[in-house]
RNA sequence: CGGGGUGUGGCGCAGUCCGGUAGCGCGCCUGGUUUGGGACCAGGAGGUCGCCGGUUCGAAUCCGGCCGCCCCGACCA
């Protein structure tokens, strides 16, 4: 859909859409390396503003930067029992280099755990050392089967941070705390609502003792793992030797935590408020935040038409505003508004002679209606139109995820949903992997996560949905991506 | 890896059954006229028809083999 003529509809095949959404913003392409994807700048964009937001995040909750090797030797990756059965079968391993078979293989990382955590031994000695709060930016590969652009491709690029701390207290409270900064960076930055909560054992993560993640429900009723936040307990620190010694004089093992989020959000945000125009941007999200359109015909209307414009770019970038004055020449003005609709530009600003006469420029939103805005009032009018257009998008989000979603759902609701419509379902949970697995034979659906207690509905189930023996914890199910 | 589909200028497709000089739309380039929701005219560039082999005077088309990609299932952020 390069040339912009149209894009599936989203009811008709929303996978379709997806990618054609994704192939008329220009975010990404498909590369020559099966299961693997170009990010286009256009998407690359995204995610640079991404990575300022939650950057700033970590800094300000006293995270530092670093870079770990993005080989690790084989062997470390097979140290920790549960991690390297999780993570082997996915992973890719050079055995040659420089022309030479190697003396051990080196596996490209599919996580960093092994490797940052053998360093942390070194550099960790006494409580004083601790705690050591560490983020890396960095490429991942994991070799998928089945890939999507954005939601699962062989390489993708994230942030994964790791930490240290003295006892088991101190890293549940940062593996929470960190929960709670993906969960306002998706909804406050991305305008996407999610929900929060624990892991099952299933679904947890290899070699962590929980899991926790933030989850989204996305436009086709099918939930977006977000974010994931680990505490690892001691099992790293046993297995590679993280140890300090106590104020008592003692020797003990640190307590790790681990955590990330990929470009996958990118997909997210993409079929969270994208519609059958294209994609949406959330504006603080927004590579171009405003577009002004010139219209004229005769040169001195463009004379006119183009200082005004040239003008309103220059308040409102002072102002600190990504704008984009689309000045090409022998393009229709309908035409240039169809191509940054479908880049999911949230305002763009018209300046034709009537305006310009009236001393006026002409707003439309991205999430639709246009009206005047007088050229004095440019600046505030802009910025706060655009922060009406953020809070739009995550209340209609909202209201969606509200919309698609049942609690206390019965066993024939839980299966009807699930193999129907989707989207997500609360019910009571024994607790049991059976019930789970069957669960899961059955509608394919799976716990998403046994919500935090914000998410909880106001009466704790009493049954489980599926065997009916005494729910211990609530859940939520979907299909997921 | 199993099931389904598909490979023909940058993109989307027709042509394949029935072999005979490779076509259409969009995009791209040049010039001109246009410009308040996808402009128009004229001229032009661009393809060893996924790859290898076979049949034939002659293959995009028929036959055999291989490969890629997409969708659906088993693994996963």
């Amino acid at each position: 859909m390069s040339n912009g003529s149209g894009i599936t509809p989203r009811a008709q095949d929303f996978s379709a859409w997806y990618n054609d959404a994704i192939m008329r913003a220009e975010l990404a392409d498909y590369s020559p390396v099966r299961g693997c994807m170009v990010i286009r700048p256009n998407g690359y964009a995204i995610w640079e503003l991404m990575q300022r937001a939650l950057d700033d995040m970590f800094k300000a909750t006293g995270h530092r930067n670093a870079y770990f090797p993005l080989f690790i030797p084989q062997s470390f990756l097979e140290k920790e029992a549960e991690h390297v059965e999780g993570f082997a079968p996915q992973t890719a391993v050079v055995t040659r280099g420089g022309g030479k078979e190697l003396e051990e293989p080196l596996v490209i990382r599919p996580t960093s755990e092994t490797i940052i955590y053998a360093m942390f031994a070194k550099w960790i000695q006494s409580y004083r050392d601790l705690p050591l709060l560490i983020n890396q930016w960095a490429n991942i590969v994991r070799w998928e089967l089945r890939t999507r652009l954005f939601l699962r491709t062989t390489e993708f690029l994230w942030q994964e941070g790791h930490t240290a701390h003295v006892d088991e207290a101190e890293a549940e409270r940062e593996a929470r705390m960190i929960l709670g900064l993906y969960r306002r960076f998706a909804e406050e930055w991305m305008a996407m609502p999610v929900i929060t909560g624990i892991k099952t054992a299933s679904e947890k993560f290899a070699g962590a003792l929980r899991t926790y993640a933030i989850e989204a429900l996305m436009q086709d009723n099918r939930a977006l793992q977000a974010g994931t936040s680990h505490n690892l307990g001691q099992n790293f620190a046993k297995v590679f030797g993280v140890q300090y010694q106590t104020a008592e004089g003692g020797v003990a093992h640190v307590w790790n935590t681990s955590w990330g989020v990929s470009t996958r959000l990118i997909g997210g945000l993409v079929m969270t408020h994208g519609d059958d125009v294209g994609i949406v941007c959330p504006p603080r999200l927004a590579p171009v935040q405003v577009v002004i359109v010139p219209i004229y015909k005769t040169d001195t209307e463009r004379a006119a038409v183009m200082e005004v414009s040239t003008t309103s770019a220059e308040m409102l970038r002072a102002a600190g505003l990504r704008v984009e004055l689309d000045g090409r020449e022998g393009m229709k003005p309908g035409a240039k508004y169809y191509d940054w609709e479908g880049r999911g530009v949230p305002l763009r600003l018209e300046v034709g002679p009537r305006d310009v006469g009236q001393g006026q420029v002409t707003a439309a939103q991205r999430t639709g209606g246009k009206s005047p805005i007088r050229v004095g009032e440019l600046v505030r009018s802009v910025t706060f139109r655009l922060e009406a257009i953020q809070r739009e998008l995550l209340e209609r989000a909202r209201t969606r995820c509200e919309q698609r979603t049942r609690r206390g759902v019965t066993k024939g609701e839980l299966i009807a949903m699930m193999n129907g419509e989707g989207g997500f379902a609360f019910g009571g949970f024994c607790g049991s992997g059976e019930c789970e697995a069957a669960i899961k034979e059955q509608t394919k659906a799976t716990i998403r996560v046994l919500p935090d207690e914000e998410f909880r509905s106001p009466i704790a189930p009493v049954r489980c949905v599926w065997c009916e023996a005494p729910s211990v914890a609530e859940a939520v199910w979907a299909r997921a991506y």
